[in-house]
DNA sequence: CGGCAGTTTGATGTTACTCAATTTAAGTGG
DNA sequence: CCACTTAAATTGAGTAACATCAAACTGCCG
């Protein structure tokens, strides 16, 4: 009863923050009571910054990407969003976020009730240390982020982006010959590195030339991960 | 008896983390038994990345930063830290830092048993609360350094290190026509913004040429805050 | 076939970095 | 109190990295 009853619209996402919040816990039988699911057409808003939620939305399929916006229009994108990831870790004790949130692609979002996982995380250990976890790992995150973009070259800067991500991506996915789901723009990766476009399309020429990598149709194709390995920083 | 026991030496630090943290207790009678202080010369270390503690630091008195420190010497400030500042939020749960931490003045510094920690943030609803707004605060500055060097001119990035730190700094001095306590190096600016300390010395230089600001004797002298508040962004 | 979004390429401009010298400030010991 | 020493800040000249502007190209979908 307590592990049978998965997580609506996340039918194999048992890991993490989900699976712990489905610990033996009265209410497994009628999650439909205290989540909601609902889908995110490619580009549209999930969240909004500082507008006050009783939910905690998690992925559940899909990529999407939480940013900062300027009052110019000018965007930095703090995070890409997997299935399995809490949209927002500190959503879960405040009433608001302080970033916003859009669809990358397609996406089903989870919607918890706050309450209901405030009560849970009280009497399930394993939860508190779940989202003990989520705490540690958007702060370590946004903070070699920030380390990146103040101290490194665009080169370096894109291809911490890309192990991060293929890091990521690796736990979600069977990777067969370095060839990874990849549905970024160059304007993504721009917003994400503090670059223009324009500059990381250049960056991905030379990389290109140098027979490190390729984009194409939606996936990133590695040719040499040892090289690429070699351009990143924060080892 | 509950809130006649300040936090060792920190005789006027009762709100925030440490407030809530002599909520009533039994052992606030003898703090000493789960709390050390000791002193950190100016430039000291205090904690280092990935070493693991049992404790969890609290600034007293003085001035410290945290930092990542890349391979190759580069390093970049992620957070200055006032009295009465946890080091490092995360550290309330996890067993290690992600960041390292220095003295930038002459500090005092508080460690507290994580244990102790654990077993009255279980009891005392308040100190749940202050670690909570910890993780948000922390994660939002953050997430606004990132977006700040992603997307910010040099004259912006350190006009918003400033009017952050005036905000802080005014939480706890008294200020007199607009003159802040200022122990910062231009080499402290340079590694928090991702700029060299040449350039940090000419923005400065236009800036005073403005007639916006200036910086003497550790004392940073807002001669038009007005002016100031326009250059940097996020409002 | 035409239109559109995304990418690539070229030419040029600007910002910030690098290197090096100079000035100022802050200690230190006589 | 003053020479001496050292760290920090400033200034100048030259350069590299990235931005900007604009045009051409690609693939895709109606």
């Amino acid at each position: 009863m307590n592990s049978a009853s998965p997580c609506v619209g996340c039918p194999n996402r048992l890991a993490g923050f989900c699976g712990a919040l489905f610990g033996a816990y009265p209410g497994n039988e009628n999650p439909a009571a205290w989540q909601r699911v609902f889908p995110v057409r490619a580009g549209g808003q999930i969240a909004t910054r500082n507008q006050p939620s009783g939910d905690v939305l998690v992925l559940c399929t899909g990529w999407a990407f939480r940013y900062l916006q300027f009052a110019d229009g000018r965007r930095q994108i703090l995070q890409f969003l997997l299935p399995g990831d809490v949209l927002s870790p500190t959503s879960i004790s405040a009433e608001t976020y302080f970033a916003s949130a859009k669809a990358l692609t397609e996406v089903m979002v989870s919607g918890f009730s706050r309450d209901e996982i405030r009560a849970r995380s009280t009497a399930l250990p394993a939860l508190r240390s779940a989202i003990a976890n989520c705490h540690f790992a958007e702060a370590r995150e946004l903070a070699e982020l920030a380390a990146v973009m103040g101290q490194c070259s665009a080169e370096e800067r894109i291809a911490f982006l890309l192990l991060h991500l293929i890091r990521r991506i690796a736990v979600h996915n069977v990777i067969r010959e370095n060839r990874y789901p990849f549905p970024l723009r160059q304007q993504h990766i721009a917003d994400a590195v503090g670059l223009t476009p324009v500059h990381v399309s250049r960056v991905f020429g030379l990389l290109r030339g140098r027979g490190i990598l390729s984009v194409a149709e939606g996936v990133l194709n590695v040719a040499d991960m040892g090289e690429l390995e070699q351009l990143g920083p924060l080892k």
